[in-house]
RNA sequence: GCGGGGUUAGCUCAGCUGGUUAGAGCGCUUGCCUUACAAGCAAGAGGUCACUGGUUCGAGUCCAGUACCCCGCACCA
């Protein structure tokens, strides 16, 4: 087990390009993501929320699979067999529209052109050319996928899943045929479920018609935002209640243009307060007016096609667009007296999510999936705890959403996607699911039967996507091993297209839900806080940020911007300080390098050492790190883990630790203080890269590589775990005081305008016990506030003079800067911070003075706060007794 | 109508189980190319934690209400 080292010569900048591809080859090479199917090691799995193959990764991806990325490997570095199972979804509707759209637009054609297999040719070659595009772009983001399990919605495998649910919901009656009012889009000709259709708020009017009675006593008048569904009117109706028209109940109107007689009916859905209180009744085009038209059992009229125009039951308007039709009728019925009033109204319309055609309700004949009894167990899973969503709000939208669910239309007329496995004998009307493809019909032997036409919708595939994978239905050895999977990941605009259905698919077909954890993340949006999409072209391409500040730079910034829920904002600076943080990160380490040219590892516990006080500070703060990362990463705060990282880098590590060993490694402390700071330093440095790796993990395997260290792949190095030897309260407490001394010194000489290059003499009047600090650590705080000399003496020693002076952890400081001492300046300076402390002293005495503070609160606060009190009081005479000096040597 | 989120420094945001002096990045001011890093270093300015009340010894944090903003879901003839 030698140790290996390399200590080639780093470029004075980090450049991602020179190291990320190679280490990904090296990655993929060495099979560092390679999950083996052994029961019985413990585990950890999760599946990627696969992305569409309709094109390119954007910005919400990279922030999932970065997401994915630190929990993969930080299990992996725990020692977890673990499976992040990679792929790629089939997205029907979205796919196929792409196609046709460059179909026509490169070679005029549309896909009844082609025909549906040649069609199909086309998709699947799109698929791969995206398939592609989409691997290597998670290639370059460092996604450590088992891509030798990688996985397609349509390949075999899946394939086979989505016949064997189908057919087992199918023989259980939960999936059925039936005639209903469906979403309609007519651009993409195809039925969408509820979830598919976007209302959008949208100013339109409502017109008052007036449908007079058969028997000329009177008329009707309704009111509707649609006019041209009139056409297909089979009734108006009241509400039983209301006394206005109680007296025309079963009485018949005549509707205008059309001429049909059709009654007037009493239903409880009528709003009495809404419009005129009276309400046609379209139950082809509306879905309450299906409802109510089943009730009463009216006649069903269709007067829209599929394209959107008018039926040949639209009589004169046959062939109309709908709108134009809405126009022409307008302006006919008020042509013909029959439009009372016109009044505008705002409501909500339905768009098509994929190509924000508006909506048409129609009456056709589809495939659902019964909802209730599927909904039941999803919803007490999610209410036991046996799946958590974390943030743990996002449960009531899920469950609020599960409770009130509708029938899930699941048939799709489309070409792109899996066809629905149900067959029809033509002989003897028998209709049946079959897992393969049916030679002859399963009741009569008839060979003539027919297979739907259409496909099912993306998401029915999707549902089953953590196990389809592992190889369901059959019994495979990653079923049984990694399922279910531990985590999912995803954001939360898919919680019910996707989430919701995987949870009921999985208790169905599987008897468990499909995983433990949902940890929900945020969208990301532009600077202006508007969603990145195509349409606004404000979309950032991750390829791009990659190739300009490197894959590490581009996850940390989708990670330290991350609070769990939260929508983020991208903005290129956040990207350039992360670029930053990066460039600090490889500096340190080539500092360490070049300090440890000579140096060679032993096996001897960095604790034994002969520390010196740094060494035991740094030792127990990143003691602390790695307690508070895991801590972090097991509640699934990628963020505050990320930033916990990033400050104990750059301020103890870099700005303190790193500055105050240099005379130690420049040997000015003598051989054996320098051997220990090698010690220290690389053995910091080497653990605090390896907490870093979930989160960069390609500058921390190049760093890692050029450091003493055991193994092949920073992958594979174990997780750090918190060292209690190495917590040190004491050291932190000492070094509280080397500290604040710099810092008051560097202070005063800032403002002193002291030139930095210039080494000033200081004296220091402290107790005992500091003072024995302060002595011990001379030689650093002497580098790091540029002194030329320190004099430490006991704090009852006459003050010096003619100096600019500070308090600063009880310790009192002169700088005697002869010549540069405005003495005026300094007495307000210092009566700032007399007020201050004092102001200070004043609520620290209140809170003392507080009987319940002091009997309720717990001892360690209440002890606080006393110490706390002592340290305000100290200086408040430290500074009063510096203010008396100068005053007095004014009036001398 | 139901539900959720937000309101903290000039900007964008963190802030966990209530507990010393509320943090970061960017921006700003001042001074530095100090042999790891100018993608840097040092020092600094900048906050009534939206408002009102409550619980508590103690509230940015918990509870209730108010205002404004954002987002789901449902309804909309």
């Amino acid at each position: 087990m030698g140790a290996k080292k390399q200590t080639t010569q780093l470029p004075k900048v980090y450049d991602p390009k020179a190291v990320e591809e190679k280490w990904y080859r090296y990655w993929k090479e060495i099979g560092a993501f390679r999950a083996e199917a052994e029961p019985g090691k413990k585990r950890f799995s999760m599946v990627i929320p696969p992305p569409n193959v309709t094109g390119n990764l954007h910005m919400g991806h990279a922030l999932d699979q970065t997401l994915q990325d630190v929990l993969a490997r930080w299990k992996r570095m725990q020692g977890y067999n673990t499976l992040w199972l990679p792929g790629t979804d089939h997205a029907g509707i979205a796919t196929q529209i792409k196609v046709e759209e460059r179909l026509r637009e490169e070679e005029g054609l549309s896909r009844h052109d082609l025909g549906r297999e040649a069609f199909l040719e086309r998709v699947w070659s799109w698929k791969e050319y995206y398939r592609d595009n989409i691997v290597s772009q998670m290639e370059r983001l460092g996604a450590s996928c088992d891509w030798s399990r990688e996985r397609f919605t349509m390949d075999e495998g899946c394939s086979k899943a989505v016949r064997a649910a189908f057919v087992q919901l199918f023989e259980k009656g939960l999936i059925y045929q039936g005639y209903y009012i469906v979403h309609w889009c007519p651009h993409c000709q195809t039925t969408l479920s509820d979830l598919e259709v976007e209302h959008v708020e949208t100013e339109g009017n409502l017109w008052h018609i007036r449908y007079p009675l058969v028997d000329g006593s009177g008329e009707a008048v309704v009111a509707t935002t649609r006019p041209e569904t009139m056409l297909g009117d089979t009734a108006v109706a009241v509400h039983p209640e209301d006394e206005r028209y109680r007296h025309l109940i079963g009485k018949y109107v005549r509707l205008p243009i059309v001429g049909r007689e059709i009654p007037i009916i009493a239903d409880e859905f009528v709003d009495p307060k809404f419009g005129t209180g009276m309400v046609k009744v379209t139950p082809a085009h509306d879905p309450n007016d299906f409802e109510m038209g089943q009730r009463h059992n009216l006649e069903q009229v269709t007067v829209i096609g599929l394209d959107a125009k008018m039926t040949e039951e639209a009589g004169r308007y046959a062939g109309l667009d709908r709108y134009e039709c809405r126009r022409r009728l307008i302006a006919d019925l008020d042509a013909e007296g029959w439009l009372v009033k016109t009044e505008s109204h705002s409501h909500a319309v339905g768009h098509c999510y994929r190509c924000n055609t508006v909506v048409e309700p129609l009456l056709s004949k589809q495939w659902f999936v019964r909802m209730k009894p599927l909904a039941e167990p999803a919803i007490q899973v999610v209410k036991e705890g046996k799946v958590r969503f974390v943030p743990e709000r996002f449960s009531k939208n899920y469950l609020h959403w599960m409770e009130n669910i509708r029938d899930w239309c699941i048939s799709r007329q489309l070409w792109w996607g899996h066809r629905i496995p149900v067959w029809t004998c033509h002989d003897c009307g028998e209709v049946f699911a079959a897992t393969e493809d049916p030679a002859e019909c399963r009741k009569c032997r008839s060979a003539n039967i027919e297979q739907d036409p259409d496909v099912l919708d993306t998401w029915f595939s999707s549902a089953l996507w953590p196990f389809s994978t592992m190889g369901w239905p059959d019994k495979t050895q990653d079923l049984e091993c990694f399922f279910p999977t531990d985590v999912l990941v995803t954001g939360w605009d898919i919680i019910y297209f996707w989430v919701a259905r995987m949870i009921f698919m999985s208790l169905e077909t599987q008897g468990v839900p499909p995983f433990e954890h949902v940890v929900i993340h945020g969208i990301i949006r532009d600077s202006l806080g508007r969603k990145m999409s195509k349409s606004l072209g404000n979309g950032v391409d991750p390829l791009e940020v990659i190739d300009e500040y490197g894959a590490d730079a581009l996850r940390m910034t989708l990670l330290t911007g991350t609070a769990p829920g939260n929508d983020l904002r991208y903005y290129p600076e956040k990207v350039e300080a992360s670029r930053n943080f990066a460039n600090k990160v490889w500096n340190a380490a080539r500092f360490a390098l070049m300090n440890l040219e000579d140096f060679e590892p032993d096996g001897k516990h960095i604790a034994d050492r002969e520390l010196e006080l740094a060494d035991r500070w740094i030792l127990s703060r990143y003691s602390w790190t790695v307690h508070e990362v895991t801590r972090h990463l097991n509640r699934f705060d990628f963020g505050e883990g990320a930033r916990t990282l990033y400050d104990f880098i750059w301020t103890e590590l870099c700005d303190w630790y790193v500055e105050i060993i240099k005379p130690r490694l420049y040997g000015r402390a003598g051989e054996a203080s320098r051997r220990v700071a090698q010690h220290v330093l690389a053995y910091v440095l080497t653990h605090t890269v390896e907490l870093l790796h979930p989160y960069m993990p390609f500058i921390t395997e190049e760093i890692w590589q050029h450091l003493p260290h055991q193994g092949e792949t920073i992958v594979k190095a174990p997780w750090p775990e918190a060292d209690g030897a190495l917590q040190d309260p004491e050291a932190e407490e000492q070094m509280q005081v080397v500290m604040e001394v710099v810092k008051a010194i560097r202070n005063i000489r800032a403002e002193k305008s002291v030139p930095p290059g210039k080494a000033v003499p200081a004296i220091m009047l402290a107790d005992a016990q500091r003072g024995d600090i302060l002595k011990e650590n001379a030689p650093y705080i002497l580098a790091l506030a540029r002194l030329s000399d320190m004099d430490v003496r006991p704090a009852d020693s006459p003050k010096p003079e003619q100096a600019a002076a500070a308090v600063a952890a009880g310790v009192a400081l002169y700088l005697p800067l002869a010549g540069l001492i405005d003495i005026a300046a300094e007495v307000e300076r210092l009566r700032r911070e007399l007020a201050e402390t004092e102001e200070q002293l004043k609520r620290s005495a209140a809170r003392l003075a507080n009987r319940g503070f002091v009997e309720k609160a717990p001892a360690e606060v209440v002890e606080g706060a006393r110490r706390r009190h002592r340290e305000l009081e100290e200086k408040a005479e430290k500074v009063k007794a510096l203010l008396a000096e100068l005053t007095s040597g004014d009036s001398e």
